[in-house]
DNA sequence: TTGTATGCGTTATCAC
DNA sequence: GTGATAACGCATACAA
């Protein structure tokens, strides 16, 4: 008892046979009444479980998923995976979760070890950079077992996708800085060459253009998602001879680095200088002074993610197309960019 | 070529048998070095990868883990989840994340789900109150599959368990702010029947009786860990006859939300008022008022219990024995609870 | 309605 | 050193 009991041994136990056994339990309609509930009965008794390796490899169909993020432990893809692990629970899938730690090597063991793994779908948002080499990638649409991109995306044949605007939530929250009073918009930039963060510097170009506020490419600074990397790029441009007066930052953490350094000097804010993130992280909505930010929706995106896929699963015609859902951003505007009320 | 190569298209491919492929795939000593090579080449040429769900129904062992928390995006069990992570993934592991959402029943549900899916072996956060019924968890034990506790256990026989030391950090930080003047001090409790809450009262209790000071029932306040429940019992401890002058939260976000209410009633942190936090969240450094806390290493919290589980794996016969890991807190003294320089 | 036989992809145990 | 065969646990096509 202690063990595994398999169908066999219900089928001994009731003089009948394995074959059997398995009908009743998955309530096939060829079978009498009597039997199916004998098999249930014993089967419980027994303390049966179904052995569900045995049945992914028969049915070649593992009912896991694998989700690949750079790391698990930030609050955007943390969310995220719990939204796609609530969207998929239901239907009885299990979600296997993989770091890549934004090394690209990780990245493609990855992916082959959720291939070999069998997985039924895999949810991913890129970390590498979009090289030529998208062998990896390309195994997994051959294999047609589905394939969502999420937030960090690339533009590819036969990939589905669920982003948020990044574009328009950029485009709007220049327009915002300017609306209050801020034409001197420094921009904090991730790695443009992923395509959310090139889609955002487009956003904020166009903004300024529409404007008729010229591009200041000393404002334009490249930085990683932190906070020290917030504080030294506000020290590069108060440096300037013509400092900025608002800083768009399309990380949360680096837009709080910023606000530390300019509290530093002195400057207030908003009255001197405003601040805008990107990501709403926790914390800004905690602080103080709050912090003015973009919200990703991360629970719906995870969520939309695991719609997306069942779609694809359940329309086995479907099943090469793409899928391409946009979600609108939500600008949080706070205390750290509201000048007028 | 697109679909599943197996170790039969290549014994085909070869005119040998799929035994000498699979002994050509694992370096088994009885072969001979030139049919090796040859098997080696084509599998690559054939873009060959190994089924490991025919390797785990075969083997017994699916190399997957499960972790199952009440809720995977929040900065702790996320930090622990990538600890354990990283801590199996040099070994060949896959992390299945499973989440409860505090109802016990999704606790047995998930239990057994991962079960079924004959994981390798079980971490877990409890959720549910240590009621008689540990049926679910016994299962686990009889079929000697390795379950780690992890933060919030339960006290049972062959089960491992990786927390801190709550009953000492707890002590330690009343101690804190006994020093720093405060003798009135209300404590934020979680559910007491949870262990880690019962610890962490005794600490609190312990040290105030090593300081002659009586513990004062209205002082102790139980609250859900989010904001709103802070502010709330904030509101109740000031309208009594005699208010404290310092809170020991158990939750960071109750401690946040304590703060703030503290402020709108025009009470000065620290001066007048020192707050405690537990748990280190990110936002808690962030504050201008930073919020003192106490860190539970999550992420050490994570590796230590991969470590644990490999120890039990790799030792059969230590497999029945369990391992009680338990880590020192730090406490973070931060401006919240800083009168004393 | 039930039983028989087979295959999912591997590896281990025999033989040769 | 290599081949044939069985087994892991399950579900189904085919027979009866």
């Amino acid at each position: 008892m202690s063990g595994k009991t398999t169908i066999y041994d219900i089928a001994k136990a009731l003089n009948i046979t394995a074959a059997t056994v398995s009908r009743a339990l998955n309530n096939n309609p060829k079978i009498s009444q009597s039997t199916r509930k004998l098999v249930l009965e014993t089967a419980n008794k027994m303390n049966y479980k179904q052995n569900k390796l045995a049945l992914a490899l028969r049915s070649g169909k593992s009912n896991n998923v694998g989700v690949i993020v750079p790391r698990i432990n930030t609050n955007f893809f943390a969310s995220v995976i719990r939204g796609i692990e609530e969207g998929l629970h239901p239907e009885g899938y299990q979600v296997i979760i993989c770091q890549t730690h934004e090394d690209e090597n990780r990245e493609v063991e990855n992916v082959n070890t959720l291939l070999n793994a069998q997985v039924d779908g895999i949810f991913m948002s890129i970390s590498n950079l979009p090289k030529e080499d998208n062998h990896y990638i390309e195994r997994v649409i051959q294999k047609n077992i589905p394939l969502i991109f999420f937030d960090r995306k690339k533009e590819m044949k036969n990939v589905s996708s669920v982003t948020i605007d990044d574009y328009l939530a950029s485009y709007q929250t220049t327009q915002h800085l300017i609306e209050q009073g801020c034409k001197k918009i420094a921009y904090f930039s991730g790695d443009r060459s992923l395509e959310i963060y090139e889609d955002r510097y487009r956003g904020y170009e166009k903004a300024l253009l529409d404007n008729n506020i010229p591009i200041n490419p000393d404002y334009i600074i490249s930085i990683k998602s932190n906070v020290t990397e917030g504080r030294d790029a506000v020290e590069k441009l108060l440096a300037l001879e013509n400092p900025p007066n608002a800083i768009f930052s399309t990380s949360d953490f680096a837009a709080l680095g910023a606000i530390q350094r300019l509290k530093e000097h002195g400057i207030k804010i908003p009255e001197d200088f405003c601040v805008f993130g990107f990501g709403n992280e926790p914390f800004t909505k905690f602080m103080e002074l709050s912090i003015s930010t973009v919200d990703q929706s991360p629970l719906e995106m995870g969520k939309m993610a695991a719609q997306v896929f069942l779609e694809k699963i359940n329309n086995s015609d479907n099943k090469k197309s793409e899928n391409k859902v946009v979600l609108m951003p939500k600008l949080l505007i706070r205390q750290s960019s509201t000048r007028i009320a």
